[in-house]
DNA sequence: AGGTGAATGTTAACACTGTAAACATACCTG
DNA sequence: CAGGTATGTTTACAGTGTTAACATTCACCT
């Protein structure tokens, strides 16, 4: 019984799932400033110091933090992926209305946790080996896997899907970007879904063959 | 002689002027973190509260610092556009070559300047229309009169320049901060400016009629 | 069972940060 | 020259990351 989440007595059972857990409530109510070591030791009902028994430091808690936000994120662009029903405007192909979804579904995602997003990008922490968000390959590599299927269907012209990985994903990112700091608010300006359908429209335009 | 910038006696002299430019050595060699209030005054040889008569608070002299960052990038931006001998490959219409141009001039302004980069898109200072870095906006409008240079000359495809041009900065936005972040470095991984090269070739051809 | 080392949590302390309040000085305008 | 205003200073406080020393409990071995 020493994988049980229990929280009582000397030892609290999960403190590092826990102290994870604590950080979106804190997230979302305080914003990225919000996440300090001392906020979540006092949110999972601990001492401040006891968080260092699982994490180096503030950098490595917060690394922990983005990677179970890659983690969710990743489950969410799968689940787009599965049941694409969502196919608004021009079904066309199915495989590409597929991707475009998944496009869709990270765009929901992002805006629904903005603070979240903003951890997962925030510092540089895919530099420092030791806590970059492990995560986040899978989700580019489940991307690029998307973008490999569309080539070996012809919707999408020959060449190096990694590439073209980085591209769709840059795009897509920089719209998540640019919307949530607020910048594409001005009169006139289309709402974000609405801007994420004729982007990714032009980058699979520019991307079929 | 009030307008020069002596820092002699007891005031002095333009001490706003001197923070923000104090500013960049300090991110060049501590990151966004080493941007206090205090390292700041100390740089500038003056009292910590000093600085809190020419800024409410923190946030607004960042959004200040993030504000002459969107000015040197627009002045780049702007200097890339006028002499557009850097047609790398398939220099095709000129016109579209310029945007091309812009483009890597954009991708080079951040990848020189990571860290003044990422305090320009750091925290969410457009929410905020006290602080909003103007200059931001003047960035966005040149790049969308580009967009909509390029439509008069039928080199691009009818429709909203706006989200046009949103499109174009978000792909680039995107490739810069995946590239700052140490996600392109994987094996196999394009350089940058490759990347940008083959990103807004996609791009441009999905935008072109 | 009992003891022992490792894992985990606590308390105390230090240097640093942002910022409010009260005070001091220099400039500028009448 | 007088006085108000802009600017800079000192002091103080709460909150932060982090180190060091100490305390408790768990897991395992004989």
């Amino acid at each position: 019984m020493a994988k049980d989440a229990q929280k009582q007595g000397y030892h609290h059972g999960d403190l590092r799932r826990a102290l994870v857990e604590a950080a979106i409530p804190l997230l979302r109510t305080g914003g990225p400033d919000a996440l300090t070591m001392r906020a979540l030791a006092r949110a999972a009902g601990v001492s401040p110091m006891a968080a260092y028994r699982h994490f180096e430091d503030r950098a490595a808690l917060v690394a922990a933090v983005a990677d179970d936000g890659f983690k969710r994120l990743h489950a969410r662009l799968r689940a787009a992926a599965e049941s694409p029903e969502r196919t608004l405007r021009k079904p066309q192909q199915t495989a590409r209305a597929g991707l475009q979804a998944i496009a869709l579904a990270y765009v929901e995602f992002a805006l629904e946790h903005p603070d979240e997003y903003r951890v997962m990008f925030g510092s540089k922490l895919a530099a420092d080996p030791a806590i970059a968000p492990q995560s986040r390959n899978e989700v580019f590599a489940f991307l690029r896997e998307g973008i490999a299927m569309l080539q070996r269907q012809k919707l999408v012209r020959a060449g190096d899907p990694q590439a073209m990985a980085y591209t769709a994903w840059a795009l897509v990112h920089g719209l998540v970007m640019l919307a949530i700091d607020g910048q594409v608010r001005g009169k006139g300006a289309p709402s974000p879904e609405e801007l994420t359908l004729t982007a990714t429209e032009l980058l699979m335009f520019g991307m079929a063959g």
